[in-house]
DNA sequence: TCCGGCTGTAATAGAGGCTGTTACAGCAGG
DNA sequence: CCTGCTGTAACAGCCTCTATTACAGCCGGA
């Protein structure tokens, strides 16, 4: 298992429903959506319940039911789709507390805490560089 | 079992390494270094092995073995540490193949591509502005 | 009002990664 | 040669992630 696919799986979905929509589907089922992403449908369930939890989605119960996005695709970033789906931050502290007897055990989590939140701003910052219209959009450029 | 602890280990032991140097120690001991990261000395071998491998730290075998900086402290920066240790991107693809009959399935690999490679720069640079120096310096700050 | 299709979620299994631990061969200075 | 430390294999335990089955809940439409 490489890293973690979550984030892969939301914005596979939120394309697949950005594309439907254009092209006059109100909204998807959780089945056809893993259709195309070629997956188990709980698991698209899964994802779509985080997003929808953020607003990203809405969902229609009863008879022809299904999901659409609750926003348009280019105010959707995928910085929010990040934010939905990942819980952890992206560097782990040490399993059991250094040695506080020893300045560097001491003293290096809040100097690492700095750091690596520094590193998740720069990162955070580009990922609200690109919505989902423009995944979109370089996604159908290949086909 | 949060986010995986390499990076944090690894600068740990680099930082201890860089204060004990400039205290006069030539060299420190697996178990020396553990016993400030409170964990195993084999976890910390196994860190001191990708750190020589990236040529940060040399090591002296034979009586009187033991660790000691490659470079100066001022000469390693977070990005070499994390190129060191960790091997996979940011974020994962799909387990399996989307599927290439849908016109999102067939493109969006590439699209993320793009986005991710474009994040894990803005990372990389950002951990590319500190060097274990600024983390001893950081962390000497509490004490 | 009932039917049928889809949602939402629990339970479970399998695969794999990471930490921690023991064990042991290899190396080299004294 | 002895001794202490390295380097690495092997293994256990825990946890996460994906995948799958199962089933109760919901609601539009017949």
């Amino acid at each position: 298992m490489a890293a973690n696919s979550r984030l892969t799986i939301a914005v596979h979905i939120l394309t697949w429903l950005s594309l439907a929509h254009r092209r006059g589907a109100e909204v998807l089922t959780s089945d056809q959506v893993a259709a195309s992403v070629n997956t188990n449908p709980v698991i698209i369930r899964r994802s779509l319940g985080d997003l929808r939890r953020a607003g990203l989605v809405a969902v229609r119960h009863g008879a022809g039911a299904g999901w659409c996005l609750a926003r348009a695709p280019e105010e959707i970033m995928l910085l929010d789709v990040y934010d939905a789906v990942e819980r952890e931050p992206l560097f782990g502290m040490h399993h059991t507390e250094p040695n506080l007897e020893c300045p560097v055990g001491k003293g290096i989590r809040p100097a690492l805490g700095d750091v690596y939140g520094r590193a998740e701003l720069a990162l955070r910052a580009e990922l609200g560089r690109t919505s989902i219209a423009d995944v979109l959009r370089e996604t159908l450029l290949v086909s």
